[in-house]
DNA sequence: CGATGATTTGAAGGAGTTCAAACTTAGTGG
DNA sequence: CCACTAAGTTTGAACTCCTTCAAATCATCG
């Protein structure tokens, strides 16, 4: 039932953007990157920095839509995302879709391909987007050499396993209002640690996806939204976002709000 | 809002129980191991499973009900499970519990702290159960050196993510009786791969145990139950379960079982 | 502008919950 | 050995939150 596709479903597009990647390669460094406390090279000194660096030769650029890699995909490749935002998807056996996430820049992409080689769920692009492609093979053999690196990359690993069982408590524990505000509230202290606004930003996924993501219709989204401003939390036109009361998002999210009818 | 003790709950029973384990210790040795093929030490060979086995200095022994570790302890060891079973669990700002998962003989935990080096997730013993303690410290120092053993470690956690996101797909996709079938089929062929019976085994959990993982309410699950035992699916009397039809219960998993009314 | 896809809103329906009570099991002590 | 209790499970009936279905509205772009 799954599809497996070695060649990316845009190859040509991908060479072409593979040699524009390369072109830009030489001043595209981790150590110049401003992700860098974020993602795979925090804590590193820079003769770390730069080893890393070396091992990264492709930067490759997926278009708005595009699939970084497929379900059933051979396993090589991690990906860092430099710029803009990706969600993952699995698709069950029945062709039922569940997104188990949104990425945004500086987070890893493909942990979940380490355990039986081959990629366990989709990667698509949100918006044009660009990401650093960090062969697997090459980043084991500078384990041994940087506890630094290793330890960081357990830490992501790590931090990927709460992120989903934190999605699974809010899909298992929580009604519509409660995992809608959690929704918003994790983007918002996303976007705050990456140095945006953590009131106003722009939502990059559909509200289909939105929806699918907290196991919700479509419908219900654009409810809760309508529900939302009319109680002035917050203002929406199109994807475009604006907390009006963070806290009050925050208490609902932790479900220990005071229930406001209306 | 979550608790942080430092001490666990039942440092008595821990220490006298550790005592038991220590003296045992000698003759459980990973290589004896019968879980050898699916724990940490999976194609080690004999003189990496012996160092292996040198860091570890501690079984303990963990009451039914008992706690291994609880959410906001420090990190210092993963545990592997060597007899028994174990539920993970989070507890959200309001008080609402989350089964994360179930664990059983081989497999690993306390990865999900890792990341903000405290426990982030309460683990319980089901039964009166044995785990091998492994100084996370001392794992690191052992990876440097053993890059199979790391390999494996990487699985092992790539493993939890792809488990957890499958719980996902789970909670926020299916309906009520595929997710029990799931659930069924899930226990099933990891019996299977235990080498113990994939037809008939005892349900560790209760029943409310169950139906906080699957997201649905312990009436539902005795609804399920009833109904299963109705169309002839499984056999249950008290926690001792048998699947009559488990073809049927794994097209029922996948989606694809046609609706048999009734 | 017109068409296509995305979003919003309304009304009806249903899957699973909630509440309540009966029943079963296991553990305790007389 | 049985009465008694407490905890766990099953079953029934009413309800509710969210879905489903339907239609209107809005946004985008050739």
């Amino acid at each position: 039932m799954q599809t497996i596709s070695i060649v990316p479903a845009k190859a040509t597009e991908a060479a072409a953007n593979s040699c524009a990647g390369e072109r830009q390669d030489r001043q595209v460094k981790c150590s110049s990157c401003s992700l860098h406390q974020l993602c795979l090279p925090t804590g590193l000194g820079d003769a770390d920095t730069q080893q890393l660096d070396s091992i990264i030769v492709r930067r490759r650029k997926v278009q708005r839509d595009g699939n970084l890699f497929h379900m059933g995909d051979r396993f090589s490749n991690l990906y860092a995302i430099r710029l803009g935002h990706f969600k993952t998807h699995q698709v069950s056996a029945d062709g039922a879709e569940q997104i188990t996430g949104f990425q945004m820049a500086g987070e890893l992409l493909g942990m979940d391909a380490i355990s039986a080689d081959r990629h366990n769920s989709y990667a698509v692009a949100l918006e044009d987007s660009e990401v650093c492609e960090i062969p697997f093979s090459k980043l084991e053999e500078l384990f041994g050499a940087m506890p630094t690196l290793l330890r960081h990359f357990h830490r992501m690993m790590s931090q990927e396993i709460t992120r989903d069982q934190s999605a699974m408590l809010l899909l298992g524990n929580m009604r519509a209002e409660q995992r809608f505000a959690a929704f918003l509230v994790n983007l918002s202290s996303r976007y705050k640690v990456r140095g945006y606004s953590s009131l106003g930003f722009q939502l990059r996924m559909s509200r289909e996806d939105i929806g699918n993501y907290l196991g919700l219709t479509i419908e219900s989204i654009s409810r809760l939204l309508s529900r939302f401003k009319k109680r002035g939390l917050l203002k929406v036109s199109n994807r475009e976002i604006e907390l009006l009361d963070l806290p009050a998002l925050k208490e609902m999210a932790l479900g220990t709000a005071v229930t406001t009818a209306q």
